[in-house]
Order: structure tokens, then sequence, then C-alpha cells
DNA sequence: TCCTAAGCGAGACGGTACGTCTTGTCTTCCA
DNA sequence: TGGAAGACAAGACGTACCGTCTCGCTTAGGA
């Protein structure tokens, strides 16, 4: 790690993209939004865009990234319940503060790529839970990999439609159901 | 509609097209591939190309649209069980069946926009069974969209994971597996 | 060669693209001549300037072919003198009758390359006439090599000169001229 | 005039600036040097670049009144002989002097503008000794300008021509060769 | 069996976005 | 606080793809 400081300038360029690009993954989506819209946007030159990001994919994941470093400051912090679905109610709160940001870079609209991201970050969480409390056998005669993928992708999609359909709930209550659906909210369906 | 059936060449170039973006899907993913790679390889002119399909994504549309006729033929012939989650075996089947090309459609290498068809197919088929089992309240206090969501997301997801591990267990497995996640079969974790 | 007539749009728009770097070369000078220049003034998209030219350098190049070709048919129907100079009447005239692109191709204001190009080309017809006349030694004890670029650089620099002043004299007078200083014209200086 | 003499730092940097310029040419051409090459080279930064010379052509023009002005203090020592010619000795003698430089300034790498300076400061100083032997008319039915034209340019062209030969005959043969030239060596040519 | 409309390949074309490169200016930081 | 470092805007470059188009050749399938 570098410990100086960067330019001021540099992050107020830095910013400015960021910004630009959460403002037009909102109004078009992710894919449909071009390097020189978020110039333009952004008012940068092109060449200073690629000198601070690879490309177009790389300044979202530089987002993702913020967030994901933030959340985890939060959860350093403690506070939140142990298990296995503790993850869910801090980060529906998280995502609750920082709306915004989410819908655009966890949302819809963003790339494929966050995704990928998310589920791999969320995967290792689970992972390392089930190996913490190490009851080794699968679960009620299900594999513990797709277990766990389940467990992962339903709150993924969760969250996904709650931040689409502009938060209707809120947070504790989101939680409240994931884990109800997870422990079989569906029981007593035909 | 026209009844008329058309032109042997022009069946023959339609298939050629198709498969041939089947298999550059496998290959390199959805996104990667090049109208031109798709002409290439199914030894085609490019305005061929264009009078038959609107674009990439209209090929792509015609494939799922395929598996979907099909699949109804299927479903409406009959034999599977009743309720909410009585479509999850026959589609399972017909996956396995079709596995190659469920891949590269279905596949997470395939296109967001068939992902949101498979959806809306999905979930129209839930909802009609909620109005039929016209039970009108929530199901033990969870919304009824929510439910739908939950239910029509973790079956796609399961698919795809299915599809992208190899088919690891047969059709039948898979659906008790489904059916047992969402009736709680997560109930006993911490 | 490829005996094959070109269509018809790719002759139209390989003129138009050489039409144009000649009026722009003209009116700016070959370096400050942009690509986009030249497409707005062909009225050509981008992909197709670069579908038929390997850069802007390829283009002016090409102008320069066109005329040697041109040079080199009117040359071989003969009826020009014989000797070391002989080439200078004809390209003389024939400077004059393609003034307008001599101007941008061969003037000042054109790339150096083309320079170089015009240099061999003659040099290459020098050196024959050099050994067809084989007077194996020095001429007046003037090495041959320096002699023979004396007598292209003259050249090409009279040329470039009367193009530049607007073609003040005749083809002819200027053949003279040129033959003059190359014998001895400086003669009675101090 | 700013009789004040500069910083210590200020000469070293513009120095190093220089050098750095003819050592790249040397290398690729004036063309393709680039000022990032120039100030990679100098171990200079940019701004400091700019402080000092207009731009690119500015740090070679500056190259090249060194040269001038110090040809034009041998040139006031005297000792050479008189006439229109009698600038070729001493100029082919110090190009042999200041060989390195010369390559780079006024070789076949540099660029056109310097060729341009060049030529201006000759063809003053011929059309000036022409008023000087005020003899107002043609020689030798040839005018006056072109004459001095071609005494310009067939000088810059033999000069330039050893330097890209790696200085083959020594600067008092090139001179006896020069004026040969001038003066009908093509003469007993068919 | 012919012949005629359509399907077709080939590929030119304009357009748009990309990521790279270079220039000359302008801001920040440091000695 | 003055000058070096280097961030920056501007914009040209050459490449990649797209969707439209024009051209002839081939080939069904009805007359």
């Amino acid at each position: 790690m570098d410990g100086s400081k960067p330019d001021r300038r540099v992050r107020r360029t830095r910013r400015a993209l960021q910004d630009a690009l959460i403002a037009l993954i909102l109004e078009k989506g992710y894919e449909a939004v071009t390097v020189q819209d978020i110039l333009d946007r952004a008012d940068v030159g092109r060449s200073t865009f690629y000198a601070h990001f690879l490309d177009k994919e790389a300044l979202l994941t530089s987002q993702f990234e913020n967030l994901q470093a933030d959340f985890e400051q939060h959860w350093a912090q403690g506070g939140h319940g142990v298990g296995l679905l503790a993850f869910s109610l801090p980060m529906f709160l998280h995502a609750q503060r920082y709306q915004r940001v989410y819908r655009a870079v966890v949302g819809k609209h963003s790339g494929q790529l966050i995704h990928q991201h998310l589920e791999s970050y969320l995967m290792a969480h689970v992972q390392r839970q089930f190996e913490q409390e190490n009851v080794g056998k699968p679960v009620g005669d299900i594999p513990r990999d797709l277990l766990a993928h389940h467990i992962v992708s339903s709150f993924m999609s969760l969250l996904i439609w709650w931040l689409e359909h502009g938060l209707p709930h809120p947070a504790e209550r989101m939680a409240d159901l994931y884990q109800r659906l997870m422990r079989g909210g569906v029981g007593d369906l035909p």
C-alpha cells in the first residue's frame, strides 16, 4: 500500500467520474452508458479517464469496492447477531443508507460482473460460517454447496428486488422476511 | 399468421444461424459473440442474417421461444403434479433433455434479457397459480409478490447452478431439493 | 496483379478520398491535414477510409503512384531525346499538365516521404543511364554517385521551385535552364 | 536583450534538453521524437521544458541558432576566399568539426523547418553577394533568382548527402567538388 | 421444362465507441 | 515563494462492430 495521500485534483477527478457513472447508470442502465457520456457528465478529458481507470468496468468495480470496504468496517464493529444469516440485517441497513449507490451498483441495471463479485463475497462469508460451526454433515439432506448457493442467491435476489421496487419495506422487515423464507416460510403451501 | 411453409433454404439458413449462436455462446459467452463470428460459423452472408433476425439478441430470443414452445407442449400433455411448485420437475426434465441449448440460452453465459424473459414467464405461471387457489391473504405473513418473486428467482438460480455445474444430480433430485428448500429445508440452522 | 476491375463504388470512394486530400494539402499543407478533415471533405466514413488505405500517408503515396504510372506511359511512348538529362523535359511537361496534383503531391507542402520516393525513382533512372553509356570512369574527376545525386536533387529542387512559384516559365524553358545549369551555366562566375 | 547571465541551473537544464534532442534525433529522426522522450532522456519535468522552449521545434531551432552564431564568428574572422561560392569551404569545415550536431540538425532526419532556415540564411548571403558585384544582368541567360536558388539548394543537398554518408571525403574536397559542379562539371555529358 | 421471383454471399459503406497517444496548459506541492 | 512534477483537457489516431445497402449469382417451385 502507498500511504501517501493523493493529489487533491486526483481525488476530485476520481470522485467526479464515480458520481457521473452512478447518475448515468440510474438514467439508462450500465450497458448503455458510454465512456464519452461519463466524460461529458464529469467534465473530464478522455485521457484523464484512462489514466485513472482501466475502462468503464473498472470504474464500476471501484465503486463496488468502496461499498464493500465501508460495509466491512460496519461489520467489524460488531453488534449484529450470530449465525449463517446474520449478515442480512447489516447489509439491508447498509443498502438502505446508501440507497442511490446500491441501486446503481447492485441493482438490475448494473453489470453482471458486479453481481459475480457480490456473489463471491457473500459466498466466502457463508462458507466461512459453515466451517466455523463445523457441523460437517449435510443439513437435512441438502448438499452444502447447493445450500450455500441458495442462501446467497436468494439474498441477492431479494436485495435487488427491494432496491428496484423503491425500498417498500424497512431494512429490518426485509431481514426478517429473508430469514422466514430461508427457514421455511413457504412451508404450508400445496 | 402466414400459413405457407417457408422455403427450404430459409429453414436451412435460420437453423444454421441458431446452431452457430449456441456453439459460440458455449465457447465464449453471449456478450463476446460477434455478428461476424456467427456469420463465419454459419457460413452465411451479412445481409442474410439481418434479413432473418433484427439483431443478435433477436436470434437468441428465437431460440428461447423454441424452448418455451416445446416446454408448453409437454406441459399441456399433463401428467405432472399440481400446486405452486409443480412446474419445477417438468422444467428440470426439459432442461436435462435439451442440456446443450439450455446451457447456452439459460446459462450464466447468456444474456440478461433471456433471464428476464424466463422470469416473466415463470412469474406469470406462479401468479396464475396463486389466483387459482384464491387464498387471497398473505402466506404466513409474507407478502404475495415477494413470495412469488422468491419462488421464481430461487428456481432460476438453482437451474442455472445446475447447468453450470454440469448436471451433477438427476432432474428428479433437483426438483426434490428445490421443494425442500422452498418448504423450509434451512429450518434447523442457527 | 489482380486484373479484375474493382466495384464502381470502390472507385468512386477512392477517387473522392484522393481528391479531398489534394484539395486539403493545397489549403493547409500535408502535415496539418487530419484524417477527419479528409473524411468530412470526401463525405466518407472513418472505417471506409481505413478499409482503403493504411493511413493518410498511404493515400498520398497512392496519388504519387498514379502520377508515376502515368508518366511511365508517356515516357514509354518515346519521342524524347536521349542522354542523362533527357528525362527532364517530359517530366516538366507532365508537371505542367497535372499542375494541381503535382503541386500537392510533389510540392513543398507535401510530405518528405514523397520526396524520397521521387528521388529514388529518378535516381534509379539516372543510374540506369550511367550504366548504359558504360563510360566506367568518373566524369571530370567527380565521383559517379555524387554526380548522380547532384543531377537528381537539382532537378527536384528546380521542379519544386517552379511549382511553388506558380509556373513562371513554360516547361520547355525550364528544361533548357536545367540543362544549362547542369552543363556549366554558372561557369563565368567569380 | 537581457545582458544578465542566466542561472547555472537554467544553463544546465537547457543544455540537457538540447543534448537529449540531438541524441534522440540521431536515434529515430526528428518527427518521431516525442516531447516525453526528451523529458525522460533529459530527466526534466514537463513544465520545465515549456518554461524554456515554446515547443519541440523551438528547441531544435535553438540548436540551429547556436551553430549559426558560431559559424558567423568563424566567417567574421575572414581568411576565406571571395566570391559567390566562397561560403562553401568554411561551412563544410564547420560541419566537419561539429559533425554530430550537424547530422542531427541539418541532416535528413531533422525537420523541414530547419532546412528552410538554412536556405533562407544561405539565400540571404548569396543575394548579398550578387548585389555587391552589381552585375545587374542575368548570368548567361539564367534568371538571377533561379540561379541563386540553384546555388543554395545544390549546396544544401551536397552537404546533407555528405553528412548522411558519413563524411566520405574531407571538407576541402567537398568544397572543390561543389565548385566544379557549379561551374560546369557536368559539361561533357551527352 | 422453363423462367422468374426470391433467397443468398459477398462485402462496401456510414456511423459510433473504443482505448492509446501526444500536446501544451495549469495546479499543486515541496524545498 | 518560486520552480519542478505531473495531472489535466483536447483531440487525432487506428481498430472493432454494427446495421444498411447494393450487387450479381443461384435456385426453388409455379406455369
